[in-house]
DNA sequence: CGCGTCCTTGAACCGCGTCAAGCCAGGTGG
DNA sequence: CCACCTGGCTTGACGCGGTTCAAGGACGCG
């Protein structure tokens, strides 16, 4: 992990607390905050690894997978700028899952102590974080359903819904802003990388998705929703 | 619903609360709390319904699920007393899910606005509710690791293994302490129930359950754990 | 004791995981 | 700037696990 640890005072810095503190308390925690900045497929914090506070995503995005038997992964969550990751742990508590950038990215940690500091003086943050989570759970409860009812095709295809919701579009041209590889579409469908690649063949024929190359470009929403209307997909998105 | 509502002052009300109040908040929030009884499969809260507070569990045994297509139930939580239904909406929130008794349950309702004001007043009770709903996220995330997984024999396996957790087992004889009908660990599991009639039969031979007449009562740990182990099976069990 | 609901078992089909072979994009070094 | 090389992608064939459909059985309630 070649990381660089700045700890500058940036702009947006740890923006989901910015937001929500008082001045005082916001210098406070500017005080005791890490910034690190990650390249693409750096790990942010590994499955096993001891849980020693929270990140909050500033810039970039990032995947959030467990390791399974023969080490297949299992991607259960894309997050962005404005997110958080982790949680505050008690103990030696370690963590299930890890975080790995996708691109990128810039990330804000501050400390279980200062936290929990912050958490019994400010009841806002508090309950903001508790709402997150507990956001967080529906989506993730909505997932399961859809991962255990949904043939191959339609997880295939609410997954791409999933990842432009997550990742948006480029305001100009309507590409994608991002893509995953057939393998990490894999991951977080839970079907095999080879599927993927047959599914997607089928969905350029049928105009639902453009590619260039072999990243993906373009996502026909519409043509998508279609394949999967009758589970009467949900808005992921990350309300701010 | 024939519910009854009976308000009184009973003596573990809202016991989630209660170990996390001061002795004034607490008297505010009894004034407030309604208390409901239901009967087995009595629906606690529906998926679509309006979303007006949280429900605390005091006694019983609840299942949280979301309908898909076809009206195909997803199981995607077990919950008993101590645990916490619901999440405080703000808006007209409707729920993703639905709540239904397995067995004669109490619940403690409290309503958004004087959750709010307990949130803002009480930072360790928000703390705690906010590690709650973290705690649930990553349970939801390693079972989604499973169903995706997992073979059909393993899932079941799994999902014995999680009920016994839950659901616990009588002092003395070492029973299960309530149990599911083979629809429901369908439901949990994402199978069909033919395929866990089957699996029980098999499961019955290699003496790893016990049923008598149709109810499950005994669950072999030790080798229902042999057959999941290549997973590393996290514990599911609430810590109080 | 009778009926309804849930459970069990069998058989057939097919979706998708598995294995294998070849391809192509994009990065690297000359 | 081109040629090579490597890792990801694509495509095909095959077989099994698990869903589906169907019929019969038994538990448990009234």
């Amino acid at each position: 992990m070649n990381n660089k640890i700045t700890c500058k005072e940036c702009d947006n810095a740890a923006c989901f607390i910015k937001r929500r503190c008082s001045a005082e308390w916001l210098k406070k925690i500017e005080l005791k905050k890490i910034q690190i900045e990650h390249k693409a497929k750096d790990v942010i914090f590994r499955e096993g690894g001891y849980v020693e506070g929270v990140y909050f995503i500033q810039k970039g995005k990032v995947k959030i997978a467990a390791k399974g038997a023969d080490n297949k992964e299992q991607i259960v969550r894309l997050a962005i700028e404005g997110q958080i990751l982790g949680h505050r742990g008690s103990g030696d508590e370690k963590y299930p899952i890890s975080a790995v950038a996708l691109c990128d990215t810039t990330v804000c940690f501050i400390d279980n102590d200062t936290l929990y500091d912050a958490f019994m003086n400010i009841p806002k943050l508090t309950i903001q974080m508790m709402e997150f989570y507990s956001r967080e759970l529906r989506k993730t409860e909505i997932r399961m359903k859809y991962l255990t009812q949904m043939n191959v095709k339609e997880k295939i295809a609410e997954a791409l819904l999933f990842i432009k919701q997550i990742f948006g579009i480029n305001p100009g041209d309507g590409t994608l802003n991002g893509s995953l590889s057939r393998q990490e579409i894999a991951d977080l469908t839970g079907v095999m990388a080879e599927q993927v690649s047959r599914e997607l063949g089928e969905f350029e024929k049928g105009n639902l998705i453009k590619k260039t190359g072999r990243r993906l470009k373009l996502i026909n929403e519409h043509g998508l929703r279609e394949i999967v209307k009758k589970y009467g997909i949900e808005q992921y998105a990350e309300q701010k």
